[in-house]
DNA sequence: GCCGTTTTCGGCCCGACTGTTTTCAGTCG
C-alpha cells in the first residue's frame, strides 16, 4: 500500500472516531499519522524493510500507528477500519461537510432522525423534524438547508491562481477606504498552497465597523454569513467563503501569525511558547497578563527564540527543526529563474508562434526558452512526427537569427507510449537540445507498469525530464498511481531532472514530492507548460510551490544559465 | 493515540461567534 492510501485510511479512520464522538485527542493522533505518512520521503514500505529503521522514530507514529502501517502495507486492509464501518454507514460524513454542522450535532441526526446521507438530511429539515431535537432550533434548521448546497458540491477548493485574483480584488475593493489602516491576506493563500478552502484577510482599522459594511458591500458577494465586533464572514458569488477579522495594531503580527497557519504549525509553536512558559493567541505574545510581543511576526517568532519563518513553510513539516538550527533555507525566487523550458506554439496545440513565445519571454526577463511541442501518439493536439520536428527546429534556427537576448532551444514533450517506450525515433531526440517525456494515454494503468513505463522514459539517453510526472489535475483528476519513490531513485542514478509543472490547475510535483527530489538529490525544473503568451506567467505559481518544498535557487536547474545547465545532464 | 533532560501519567492551542441556552455547547479556523 502506497503512503496516499495510508494516510488515506488514517484520514478515515479519524472521521469515523470524531463521529463517534471518540477522545479529541485520539482522533488528532490519527490525523497527525496520516499527515506523518503523507509527508514521508520515502515510502513507508521501505522503512519497514529497512532493518535499521523503526516507523516509530517517525515523528507522530507510535507503537500502536506503526502496527497498524505494518499491517496495511503488508494486507492492504486494516480490522479497525472495517469494524468502524460496520457500525457507521460513510454516507454520513458527508453530513460533516454541511457548515455548521460537526460531528455532535450530525450524531445526534443520525440516531434520533436516522439521517445517514444528504438526501435524508433534506428531508428531516423540510419535514422539520431537525428543530424539534434538543440542541437544534428553527434557525439551524434553515442554517442546514441552505448549506446542504456547499455539501453536495464536495470539498472542491479554489486555485491559488484563482484566489489570487480574488484577493487582488478585495484589496482594491478597500483601496478608498478610509476607516482601514491596513489589510493583508493570510491562511493557505498566504502560504502559496496549491488550492485555498477559504480566504482570511486581517486588517487594523480605526472604524470595524465601517469597515465590515465596506466588505458587506462588496460586488461579488452572495450573503453574509456572519458579523461580530471584529469578525465577518461572507460568502462570494463563487461559493468561496471569505472572513475578516480586525485587529488592534498592537495586535497585527500576532493576528497574522495565528490567521496565517497552519493550524498544525501555530499547535507546534504555542506548544514551544508554553515550554518557554509564554502563551500565544491572536492578540500577542504574553508572560502572564503581561504582553511581551505582538505587533510584528518577526516579533512574535523572536519571543519563542525562532527566527522569522517564511509563509510556505508553515506546516508543520520541517521548518522548527530548521529554525532552531539556524537553518532555514534560503527560498527560490521568482527573480531567481532565467528560463522555461515547457511550452507549445501553434505548430501543435498552442497558440502562439515560436517568435511570439519567445518575445514574451524575454520580455518577462527570461533568457532561454525550449519550444516543446507535442509529438505524434499525441494526435488531438495535431503533435509532430520526426520529419515535422525537424521543419520545426528549421523554424527555431531562424528565429534564433533574427533575435537578439534570448536563445531559443529545440525541443520537444515526447509522449511515452502506453506499450513503454517513446514516440519519437533516438535519431531524432539525439538533435534536440531538450527532451521531456510524460504520459498522456494509458494513464489508468497499474501502478508496475505505469511507473515501468516512466523509469523506462528516463533510462532513454536524449531525455532531460519527465513533465508532469503525477498527472494529477487539481479538482478534475487524480495522480496515476505511480511509485514515484523508484521513479526519483531512477532518476538519481540517471542524472535525470523532475519538472515541476507551473500551471494552477497541475502544479505537479507537488510540494512533498518536489521535497522527496531534493533529499534524492534530483533536480528541479520549474515550467509553464504555457499554451499561449499568457501562459509564461504561471511561473510564479510553480516557484510558490517550490518555495513550500523548501527549494533554493541551486535546487531548481533553471535558475542556472542554459551552458551550465547543459553540463548538468548527463547525455550520451 | 502520542509524547517525555522536570513527566511513563496527564497533558495535548486558543478564542470568536451563534444559537439555544438560563450559563453554555458546538463549530470553526
Amino acid at each position: 500500500m502506497t503512503n496516499p492510501e495510508i494516510a488515506a485510511v488514517f484520514d478515515q479512520v479519524a472521521d469515523l472516531l470524531e463521529f463517534q464522538g471518540a477522545n479529541p485527542f485520539r482522533v488528532r493522533a490519527y490525523r497527525n499519522g496520516a499527515r506523518a505518512i503523507r509527508d514521508l520521503a520515502e515510502s513507508a514500505a521501505e522503512v519497514i524493510a529497512d532493518p535499521h529503521r523503526e516507523l516509530t522514530g517517525i515523528a507522530g507514529i507510535g507503537k500502536d500507528l506503526a502496527g497498524k502501517v505494518t499491517t496495511l502495507v503488508e494486507t492492504g486492509t486494516l480490522p479497525m477500519l472495517d469494524e468502524l464501518l460496520a457500525e457507521i454507514p460513510t454516507s454520513v460524513l458527508a453530513i460533516l461537510r454541511v457548515p455548521g454542522l460537526g460531528p455532535k450535532r450530525a450524531a445526534v441526526l443520525y440516531r434520533e432522525l436516522e439521517v445517514t446521507d444528504l438526501d435524508k438530511l433534506r428531508e428531516a429539515c423540510e419535514a422539520h423534524q431537525v428543530r424539534a431535537l434538543k440542541g437544534f432550533g428553527a434557525k439551524t434548521e434553515a442554517a442546514i438547508l441552505e448549506g446542504l448546497e456547499i455539501a453536495a458540491q464536495g470539498d472542491k477548493r479554489t486555485y491559488w491562481a484563482q484566489a489570487d485574483q480574488i484577493v487582488a480584488a478585495i484589496l482594491e475593493h478597500f483601496a478608498g477606504c478610509e476607516a482601514i489602516e491596513k489589510i493583508e491576506p493570510a491562511g493557505s493563500y498566504r502560504r502559496g498552497k496549491d488550492t485555498v478552502g477559504d480566504l482570511d484577510l486581517l486588517a487594523v482599522a480605526r472604524d470595524p465597523a465601517a469597515v465590515m459594511d465596506r466588505f458587506a458591500a462588496f460586488p461579488s458577494l452572495k450573503q453574509v454569513l456572519l458579523r461580530g465586533d471584529t469578525k465577518m464572514s461572507i460568502r462570494l458569488l463563487t461559493g468561496l467563503q471569505a472572513d475578516l477579522r480586525v485587529v488592534p495594531a498592537e495586535s497585527f503580527g500576532a493576528a497574522l501569525q495565528y490567521f496565517t497557519g497552519s493550524k498544525e504549525h501555530n499547535v507546534v509553536l504555542r506548544g514551544k511558547a508554553k515550554d518557554l512558559g509564554l502563551k500565544v493567541n491572536e492578540y500577542g505574545v504574553f508572560r502572564g497578563d503581561e504582553q511581551v510581543a505582538g505587533a510584528t511576526e518577526e516579533e512574535v517568532y523572536a519571543a519563542i527564540r525562532l527566527p522569522w519563518i517564511p509563509p510556505e513553510l508553515r506546516e508543520a513539516r520541517r521548518e522548527f527543526e530548521w529554525a532552531e538550527a539556524g537553518r532555514l533555507p534560503e527560498l527560490i525566487e521568482l527573480a531567481d529563474v532565467r528560463g522555461d523550458l515547457h511550452m507549445h506554439t501553434s505548430w501543435t496545440d498552442g497558440i502562439d508562434t515560436i517568435e511570439e513565445m519567445a518575445t514574451a519571454a524575454k520580455a518577462r526577463g527570461l533568457k532561454y526558452v525550449a519550444i516543446t511541442d507535442h509529438s505524434k501518439r499525441v494526435s488531438m493536439a495535431g503533435g509532430l512526427d520526426g520529419d515535422a520536428l525537424r521543419r520545426q527546429w528549421a523554424d527555431v534556427d531562424e528565429a534564433n537569427d533574427a533575435m537578439r537576448g534570448i536563445r531559443i532551444l529545440k525541443g520537444v514533450e515526447v509522449d511515452i507510449l502506453e506499450k513503454g517506450g517513446l514516440d519519437l525515433d533516438d535519431d531524432v531526440l539525439a538533435q534536440a537540445d531538450w527532451v521531456v517525456a510524460s504520459v498522456h494515454y494509458g494513464q489508468r494503468q497499474p501502478r508496475e507498469q505505469i511507473t515501468r513505463r516512466v523509469i523506462g522514459a528516463l533510462q532513454n539517453p536524449y531525455v532531460c525530464a519527465i513533465a508532469h510526472p503525477t498527472g494529477r489535475l487539481l479538482n478534475q483528476r487524480t495522480s496515476y498511481e505511480i511509485d514515484l519513490d523508484a521513479v526519483l531513485k531512477v532518476a538519481r542514478d540517471e542524472g535525470k531532472m523532475m519538472e515541476l509543472n507551473a500551471h494552477p490547475s497541475r502544479l505537479d510535483l507537488d510540494d512533498v514530492a518536489c521535497a522527496a527530489a531534493k533529499n534524492y538529490g534530483v533536480p528541479i525544473v520549474i515550467s509553464t507548460d504555457a499554451h499561449n503568451i499568457n501562459g509564461l506567467g504561471a511561473m510564479r505559481y510553480g516557484v510558490l510551490q517550490a518555495r513550500r518544498a523548501g527549494l533554493t535557487k541551486a535546487d531548481v536547474a533553471n535558475t542556472r544559465a542554459w551552458a551550465e545547465l547543459k553540463k548538468m545532464l548527463r547525455r550520451s
